[in-house]
DNA sequence: TCAAACTTTCAGAAATTACTGAAAATTGGA
DNA sequence: TCCAATTTTCAGTAATTTCTGAAAGTTTGA
């Protein structure tokens, strides 16, 4: 590996990052090169940078555009591939956000509620199924919010993020207010 | 293994999706174990139920409780070590967000921050560190966005999910009140 | 159609991670 | 204090994952 330490040092720290998320070194290590790098690179220019193999390389990239965290691009009059990053940071991070969804919460779901159809046999059970249905209801009203978050456009997200904790004090103050002028209000939920 | 079905294949789906996490079969399924168990278990019982060694277990437990996922407990009469989990799903995605934040948000962070602050010395390496720069913005508006959450009460933290996009709705609203009433205003950020 | 340029696949090697059993350490009570 | 019950550690082994080089595949343009 032959990068500026500044950027040596981002790549190091992606490649051993990624073992505590799902992801290998090479992966991480290639992904956080294509993010600083001012312009897109081939799978050489990786090689070179990185010190892996051809092979090696081809397999990570194939797993970054399967997580849609790369883009592939040709470049006029040459041949090959050229990869980078998306620009906007926080489209990088709704991606993210989405194929985790997609591959680790998705196959939870359909489990637990495949569970939660079943006949309980014991006490035992009907114990578990509800700890189950617990576990459900939490996990479908995050990912509803999520995903509502998700679409927001950028600047009101990031208006609400700015926000932090006053969005407690609005959400009370809206809510004592559609109090007062609410006629049908009475209970929710 | 012997366990009712219908708590099988939740402990095996948590093995399985352990991976995909952090964490390995071991680990994964002992937790779903305690977590649906209507009473604690020690490490023999667990032994029994997921058919791994007594040592792996000793290991797996210790990690749980460095995750502070899990409680340990004694019972009168009876030396041995009983673990269960948290009984509120709300408290237990709160640890589990406190402790992902702690080892894989903050490490980063710092790495960010020292880089930012180191002078680049081409443009590969000034435009690396807007990218760092843009990064580390995000992490942190995120992160302290979440912080704040974190600590809202479970009922306001569940309103606030229950409402989802209507979110964006009460901040637009909210702002365009503030706009008309507030005389300082001007720019804000 | 062919050849050159480039990419992907894949079997096996290397590295890493998980697991086990035996032994050591700890703990609580007699 | 000592003993028995229980937990932890750890070195070696098993399993899994990652990585490589060689070979096969694909694409483009002459």
């Amino acid at each position: 590996m032959n990068l500026p330490p500044l950027i040596q040092s981002f790549v190091l720290h992606f490649g051993e990052m990624g073992s505590h998320w799902g992801i290998n070194r090479t992966v991480g290590q290639i992904y956080a090169l294509l993010y600083v790098s001012d312009k897109p690179l081939n799978a050489d220019d990786i090689v070179e940078a990185i010190g892996c193999s051809r092979s090696n390389t081809s397999m990570a990239l194939k797993e970054l555009q399967a997580w849609r965290l790369v883009k592939l691009q040709h470049l006029p009059g040459d041949r090959r591939e050229y990869f980078s990053t998306p620009d906007d940071v926080w489209a990088i991070f709704k991606t993210l956000a989405e194929e985790r969804q997609k591959r680790e919460v998705e196959p939870t779901l359909t489990m637990l509620r495949g569970a939660i159809l079943e006949t309980p046999g014991s006490d035992a059970e009907r114990h578990a199924q509800a700890r189950m249905n617990e576990m459900y209801q939490l996990i479908e009203l995050v990912t509803k919010w999520f995903a509502d978050i998700r679409d927001m456009d950028v600047d009101t997200l990031q208006k609400l993020m700015k926000l932090g904790s006053q969005v407690q004090k609005v959400l009370q103050f809206t809510q004592s207010l559609s109090r007062l002028t609410s006629r049908d209000s009475g209970k929710e939920e």
